[in-house]
DNA sequence: GAAAGAATGTTCAATTTTGTACAATCTCAA
DNA sequence: TTGAGATTGTACAAAATTGAACATTCTTTC
């Protein structure tokens, strides 16, 4: 399932200190790829860990019809591919690059040389991870208990919270819909609403917030 | 949402090797909760770690109406709280003992001390919570793709897994739906489809899986 | 071992959500 | 600037889910 927030979030590089970043920007190799290619699939056993150079990856598991059902938006500086390190599981997604993408990939050991000399890389991991889960879990709080409606408004601003200042969102109403684990349909019926209410704005593959407060005001109130 | 699968995963403890073990154990001070009593609330701004040292615990969010949603159950070594060390967010969910519960709460600078010392802590740490996200992506995935009936059959092979050796699972049909986050009645429905198809069992307060292989085979036939 | 309390099994109407379809609008590239 | 392709807005029947109700079965406690 998706956190389409994750693409915003302070990333695992941001955690660093400068000398230890130096450190990972001489480790493993970068791979380049163009936009659409595959970057690994579910299923791959390879141990290691995997940094954004420049560039953008989609999440997700491609169906059984071929389509792809999108997790996750990664951009740079944030990983991929610890479960393959501490928790020993295969990957768990199919891959693509969304544009021409570098990704520096790390192996297992070179990882472990490094996380030992400098502890403070599986800080910056945890904290990422930490951050991670617990949007997934307001995430699915949001989708048992509250109306269609709601659930929208209180994700939209959840993004805006992580997207720092901005005021917009480049994300197709399909996209978002199944970030939100809905239909197109009903997605957009519950932005109709928003819109009513004045809320929100939506553009050709975007959505845009004009006044935060409001928003933030409506959810508290709402979103009990 | 929650993941009841929590409560079987491996603990923080079990990643610790003894040395490190004893040190946290005279860390901070236990504190007892009878049966139901309230841990912490949601909103509350103290930061520190606190593990289970026996008992269980309940977390979830008391609803306006004061219906308690549970989100999951945390057992014997496992943590809560780590969002306020290292994400710098309060305390999202209401705690409360599921049974006569000791708890060891660890403040942050007591943590940091003992978490600089032994970096492997940290480690041990993000192992869960890895572990933990990676279950709540799966989940999230099998609650927006799958019909009921696969998602059940998903869901509750996941638990089979997570716990060991058992076959069955001691949970009310009520708990579980909330987990899966749908109404009981539409469980109970995927659940008799799961019985007639011959691969669960339901008691009282219990569910079944008796053949854990076939259990297995059908989800990987069924569930893409 | 009887009664009270809990949890399950089942039904059904009301509501929500989906899927499909198609028109309208926007973007991009030739 | 024109047309192809993509995306959004909307409508409606079909399907899934819920909520409420109640009988049944199980457990616990006295």
């Amino acid at each position: 399932m998706l956190d389409l927030l994750a693409k915003h979030s302070p990333s695992f590089l941001d955690h660093l200190t400068d000398p230890v970043r130096e450190q990972i920007a001489q480790a493993g190799s970068v791979v380049t790829y163009q936009d659409g290619q595959l970057v690994q699939s579910r299923g791959d056993q390879k141990r290691g860990i995997s940094l954004i150079v420049s560039g953008a990856v989609q999440v997700g598991i491609f169906g059984a019809d071929g389509t792809f059902i999108m997790t996750s938006k990664l951009g740079v500086g944030q990983t991929f591919g610890e479960f393959t390190l501490f928790a020993g599981l295969p990957r768990t997604h199919d891959i693509t690059a969304s544009e021409r993408t570098e990704i520096r990939h790390i192996s297992a050991a070179t990882f472990e040389r490094l996380s030992d000399a400098h502890p403070e890389i599986i800080r910056a991991l945890l904290t990422t991870t930490l951050v991670r889960a617990h949007r997934l879990l307001e995430m699915m709080d949001a989708i048992r208990r509250l109306p269609m409606r709601e659930r929208t408004a209180k994700i939209l601003l959840a993004m805006l919270q992580t997207a720092g200042g901005a005021q917009s969102f480049d994300y197709k109403q399909s996209e978002l819909a199944y970030a939100l684990g809905v239909s197109r349909t009903s997605l957009n019926t519950a932005l109709k609403q928003l819109r009513t209410l004045g809320l929100i704005k939506t553009g050709y593959g975007e959505i845009r917030v004009p006044d935060r407060q409001r928003m933030q005001a409506w959810v508290a109130e709402n979103c009990i």
